[in-house]
RNA sequence: GCGCCUGUAGCUCAGCUGGAUAGAGUGUUUGGCUACGAACCAAAAGGUCGGGGGUUCGAAUCCCUCCAGGCGCGCCA
């Protein structure tokens, strides 16, 4: 149980005896009551806060009045309590925070973890981009989220599956064959005119090259979008986003999906013909007009396919589809739920997260990505930046703001990128757990000694993880302490409010956090000593945020070095 | 014109279903290493929360309106 909603039955129960002890008047008895237990901002007034005042009209009191009443009726365990206007505000003692810890270590990589999903199948599908040319940085951000997005669901519970939709089948395609087609004979010697809609980045010479060496008898545009391919699925791999399925858009033509697909809709009434297209009536559910599903020339759009692909998705059974998608495609949400509405599923299962594009920030200034212009792709970035700085660097912020992405601060000065900050800790940890076990030297003798710990007893330490004291009558050292406990609490809320809001960078807040708390108390209390027993408790304390750390990386796919 | 996102410290951003004196990082200034990693810590300075109305005991947060910026509004994908 996470300790607001410790405070928050707390107080209930409290409310509740005071109801029917009368020494609260409620007139509406069953009137829905119920309390919010908050970290207050200054913490001089305690560790945890719950307001009273909005019962104040209810009772017919004022705040501080109901504040005292709820004090003296709370039955006090292991905290204090004490009243400030409307507040209630508890101070945990020792022995609340020994609790906390020992929940850490005996859960150990498992803390945090909550069922919100009950196993339910969740599909995720992000990145999808075209086979014509190699990932910009904004593909990056979408790489970054869904892949984290993924580990947070499947430690909240949910059956993931994470998808990437190959849009091999429109006219891009022919531009790539033509494209391929012209390099090659460029390579031959030949002179070529390209015209300007055609992918003209130096990208595809290497394939030129590869197809002159050997092209297995495929087509161009065959030899090319499988060349791709195999690029974008290393570099993928390389920045650890890891995909369960690869769907082929082609395949759902031939499989005939595609026309099933039409069939069905037709069956529903909401297609007709006009100007010699076939339109579907989005109209009839929220989309702002109807969409061309069959151009007049007879060939399909890119819309058809993708409700076909939608389609399939939901055949397969999965109890929610999570898209991500650029901003750049918002209007594009209504048609697709008005087509799982008219093929009879439901659009609710369908959940898109819309992120707000990368900027790529150059001298300063704000400079658009365009596809045939002069670009940063995301391996080079990666190649000099790293994939943990790159990768944080796009969780940092919420998907919601337009993420501006300076190439050169993150290049030069990567060493004081958020990320080592963070990662500098858990080697701290490390670091510690690590001399604890080695022989010193005296200070003034420089006599070899013993270790702090044996070995053995530092392994029984991992396994009996029986913390008897925290404090140590040092002030500093002891707030330390314990804002640094009470900060291990928090990654259950942490996790929860990421799975349920779908937002990783609320883990990168919190690395941030907890680093920092970690520093604090590392500058203020000494974990090596000759107190033996202190040195064994906060020996603990160290292997308990090493473990909190190692599990919140994880969930972002950042690593957690033992050294640096 | 319509739809979505954004506007908070010099810069980049947090701020959870309304609550106590507005929070970090970075930058600036200052102080701290002779035992666990100074890639660190501590302190100071820095804000009419885009403007204006409204809702109420109370608004950065909710509602309305205006302003500014970004992205969409194809028989492209």
């Amino acid at each position: 149980m996470m300790i607001k909603d410790f405070f928050e039955k707390t107080v209930l129960d409290a409310f509740n005896k005071a109801v029917s002890d009368k020494k609260l008047n409620i007139e509406n008895a069953n009137s829905q009551v119920s309390f919010k237990c908050e970290i207050p901002k200054n913490t001089q007034f305690g560790d945890y806060a719950i307001n009273v005042s909005p019962l104040s009209r209810l009772a017919k009191m004022p705040p501080v009045k109901i504040a005292e009443i709820l004090a003296e009726t709370i039955e006090k365990k292991d905290f204090e309590v004490n009243v400030v206007s409307g507040f209630l505000n508890f101070k945990l003692n020792e022995k609340f925070l020994i609790g906390i810890l020992n929940e850490v270590l005996s859960e150990k990589e498992n803390f945090g973890k909550i069922d919100l999903g009950h196993g339910k199948k969740v599909n995720i599908e992000y990145v999808s981009a075209n086979p014509t040319g190699p990932f910009h940085i904004g593909h990056g951000r979408w790489a970054a989220i869904g892949s984290s997005l993924a580990e947070i669901l499947k430690f909240t519970n949910y059956d993931v599956c994470q998808e990437f939709y190959i849009n091999d089948a429109g006219n891009q395609i022919q531009k790539l064959a033509k494209s391929l087609e012209l390099r090659v004979k460029e390579l031959n010697g030949e002179k070529v005119i390209w015209d300007d809609d055609l992918y003209k980045g130096e990208y595809l010479i290497p394939c030129a090259k590869a197809y002159i060496e050997d092209n297995n008898g495929l087509s161009y545009g065959d030899f090319a979008k499988s060349y791709m391919l195999k690029l974008q699925k290393q570099l993928l791999a390389k920045f650890k986003t890891d995909f369960d399925v690869f769907f082929s858009e082609l395949t759902l033509y031939k499989d005939g999906e595609v026309e099933k697909c039409v069939k069905k809709l037709e069956n529903s009434g909401k297609l007709y013909e006009k100007d010699g297209a076939i339109w579907f009536k989005s109209t009839d559910y929220t989309d702002s007009q109807d969409r061309v599903l069959k151009k007049s020339d007879g060939t399909n759009t890119y819309l058809t396919a993708d409700i076909a692909y939608h389609k399939n998705k939901l055949d397969r059974g999965f109890d929610l589809l999570i898209n991500i998608w650029g901003a750049d495609h918002h209007g594009y949400i209504p048609r697709m739920k008005a087509a799982i509405d008219a093929l009879g599923y439901s659009s609710e299962k369908l959940e898109v997260l819309l992120g707000q594009l990368v900027n790529i920030i150059e001298n300063g200034e704000a400079v658009r990505m365009g596809k045939r212009k002069k670009m940063v792709t995301l391996e080079e970035l990666v190649d000099e930046v790293g994939v943990d700085a790159t990768r944080y660097w796009m969780l940092m912020r919420s998907i919601d703001t337009t993420l501006d992405f300076d190439v050169e601060l993150a290049k030069t000065k990567s060493d004081q990128n958020p990320v080592f900050y963070a990662q500098y800790a858990h080697a701290r940890c490390c670091s510690i757990l690590r001399k604890a076990q080695e022989n010193r030297a005296d200070i003034e003798t420089k006599e070899v000694l013993k270790p702090y710990i044996s070995k053995e007893e530092f392994n029984n330490l991992a396994k009996e993880h029986d913390v008897t004291r925290l404090f140590d009558d040092d002030e500093k050292s002891d707030n330390a302490t314990k804002r640094l406990v009470l900060k291990l609490e928090e990654f259950k809320s942490i996790v929860e409010a990421a799975s349920r809001l779908r937002a990783p960078y609320l883990l990168c807040k919190y690395l941030q956090e907890i680093a920092g708390d970690l520093h604090h108390f590392y500058n203020y209390t000494r974990v090596l000593s000759n107190d033996f027993e202190m040195t064994k408790n906060r020996l603990l304390i160290v292997m308990a945020v090493k473990t909190v750390m190692k599990q919140a990386f994880a969930l972002i796919r950042v690593e957690a070095p033992e050294k640096m």
